[in-house]
Parts: C-alpha cells; structure tokens; sequence
DNA sequence: GCAATCCAAGTGGTCTGACCACCCCTAATG
DNA sequence: CATTAGGGGTGGTCAGACCACTTGGATTGC
C-alpha cells in the first residue's frame, strides 16, 4: 500500500549533514567531524556515512584529504558539470548534433571575445594559425585561447567535453582559409562578418 | 615525489561503468549489473562500487530498486538541486557566466528552429507568451519548445541541465515585452533582429 | 487444466570490524 | 637545538554478515 519508498539511510544523513554546516556556520575550508564521529552521533554505520560523503565530494561541494579530514569547499569547480556532461554525451551522440553544437560555441565565443581581445592576444592566434602544427592541434589551440578571452569558464568547460568526445568520434576541422578569415574578423571585430563565416 | 594523489577505486569505479554502458550501448532504462557482479569484475569491493553507485544515484543518472536492481535513467532532473542550492550559494562569477551561457543557447537556438519552424509550432508559442503561467514556467515551455524545433537533442539536454542549476539559484527571466519581440522575430524569421534583441 | 499460493534465489540496504596508508604533532634522541 | 621515530587520528578499502524487497517458478488446491 505504500507508494513512496523507504528512504534511505544516506539521504537522511544528507539531510544531517546540511543541517551541521548550516547550524554550526561553516564556511568553504572549514573541517566537518570525522567519519567515525559521524556515524556514532547519527547513528549510522559508516558506510552510509561514506556513500552520503562520496557523493557530496562528486558534485563538488566538499574535498576530502586523506589522513587530514573533510572539507567544505567552495563550489567553483563545475566539477559536476563535468559528469553530468559526459553521460548525457554517452547517450546519443549524433555526429551532427555535436559537431552543431561545438561549431555554434565556438562561434559565440568569438564573438564574446571580440570586445576583450586586446594586441598580444592577436598575434597569439596568429601564429597559432601560421604554425604547421596538425589542424587538429591547430584547431584546440585558437579556441582554448579564444575561449579563455571570452572569460566564462563554464563554457569553456563545456566546450573541452564536446571537443574531447567530437575527438573520439570524428576529426572535422575547418580549413586553412577559414581560420584566416577568422583572425581578420577577430581584427577587425566585425560581428556580422562572423556571422556569415559561420553561416555555411 | 608524486605529486598528484593517488586515484580512489570509487572514481575508477565511475569510470568503468561509464564504459561499460558505452560498450553494451545501455539505453536509459536498461539493467545494470549487479552490485555483487560489478564487484567482481571490477575486482573492488562492494562498498566501494556501492559509493560510485550512490554518487551516481544523487546525480540522477542512475535509479535503483530495491530487490530488483539497478537501472539506467534518462536524464531528467538532479536529485541534487536543492543540495547545491542550499548547500553554497554560487559565486557572483559562476552565476553570471551560467546565466550569460544558458541565455546564448537560447538564442541560438531559436536562429537553429527558424527554418524549421511552422505555422502549427507558432500558434504553440503564442499561446504559452498570452497564458498567465508564471513567468518562470513560460520561459521553461517556451524554449522547451523552440528547442525541440530545433532538433538538436544533445543541445536541449544541455540547456535543461544549466536551466535546472540556474532555476535553483536565481530566478531571472525575461520581461513580457522580450516573448512579444521574440515571438514576432520568429513569425517573420529575422535573424538580425533576434541578434539585437540579445544584445542588450 | 488452471488459478492461487508459497518459497528460494537474487538484489539492494545496512552494519560491523578489521586492516592499510597517510598526516600531523609530540616526545625521545642525537 | 635540530632531527627523528612513533603514536593517534583520519580517510580508503575490503570481507562478511544480516535484513528487506522483488521476482519467478514450483507446489498446491480447486
């Protein structure tokens, strides 16, 4: 008759632990108590006291120093983003949808970028581009420095997965013209020329 | 002399069965092994394959039931939201870059749905920009359904994972007189405009 | 023959206790 | 005084034991 099922050991020690960190004020770098001290005050057996653990440190939110302790820690890392991403790609990664999908970040970046990029950072792409490096390489090298201009290290993120999983499945790169097309409209910063470049 | 730490079981636990779902093509749904069976071919013991398993379970790619077994699950919402929100707040910095990625898929993806889209999908929009749903739940529609249009399911799953994180931690949407503008862009299928629109 | 029932096997859920490896601090050592 | 050895605390891992739940086939009763 029951519909909800039981809950579970680890949710409620969860819950236990939130209600410690928001109780006692702890701030990112602060210790939580030890494992074994978890488990004799919320009454659980250690491995519940883990698993809760684990999979707080898999989305980020605490760090755990083997022989020190449990940390909180400020969520910056996007480190859940990054698993999240990986298993959504595992499903159903169409070529085409994930080419689409780089191609557009990547365009956007530029275009992002466009307002930041200052002389030094030309010349960098420029030699980028000039170098007789593999256009894969090529090709990782101009959009790592475009997206670290664009500033948003979330997108960056996400492009680095695409670009890892487009690796392991297909190897389109652009062509040399492209990307001197590109390094003029990045000097001159003319959006709808991007644009256009990107339309085809 | 080494520097990095050494890796945990949990984490190659993860990344096992990360493969071991690409190399039997699992589809959401489909039956895991065994905690015991996982434990044996991965030559690791079970509660180390039970924290990768929790770990997984919190972030939602995976269910279990007790008795039956394990079971691969499409994505569809974090276990974890109201963790990561109550939890930390996000810094300004990853707020900003969140909502400034979400708001550039958004628009791309409607410059993907244009020619797609047809006369039955834009009385659907219209409808959901007049009804008097919350602003939060016609946002969510509304795109939900532009992303559709634009046929491109690695996108659309991309964008509800940053939605959900972005529903969790602020709630800015747009205004009434941004889905008119929006809605007429589309009617009339004009990309400059919809770039301007998002300018701002 | 067919339906209802029961039970054993398989599976997740949890706890306990035992080691190991690692970090830190302190007391013994030189 | 500096160095070092050791002990105690901490996370990392494993093995084994139960329990609770589901399922499906064997048994039973009609």
């Amino acid at each position: 008759m029951s519909k909800s099922s039981k809950p579970k050991v680890y949710q409620g020690v969860l819950e236990e632990v939130r209600m410690y960190i928001r109780d006692n004020h702890l701030s990112p770098g602060d210790k939580l108590p030890s494992e074994r001290e978890l488990s004799d005050k919320l009454q659980a057996g250690r491995s519940s006291i883990r698993e809760a653990l684990r999979a707080l440190e898999l989305l980020g939110l605490i760090e755990t120093r083997h022989g020190e302790g449990t940390f909180l820690r400020s969520y910056q890392s996007l480190q859940s983003v990054e698993l999240l991403s990986s298993f959504i790609l595992l499903e159903d990664q169409t070529r085409n949808e994930l080419h689409q999908v780089k191609r557009m970040i990547e365009k956007e970046a530029v275009k992002m970028a466009l307002p930041l990029i200052q002389e030094d950072t030309l010349t960098k792409l420029e030699a980028i581009v000039k170098s007789s490096a593999p256009s894969e390489k090529k090709h990782i090298d101009f959009f790592t420095c475009v997206l670290q201009q664009a500033n948003n290290k979330l997108l960056l993120k996400i492009w680095m997965l695409l670009e890892e999983f487009s690796h392991s499945i297909d190897s389109v790169y652009e062509s040399q013209v492209f990307y001197d097309k590109l390094l003029e409209i990045i000097a001159e910063k003319d959006n709808n020329a991007l644009e256009s470049l990107y339309e085809q």
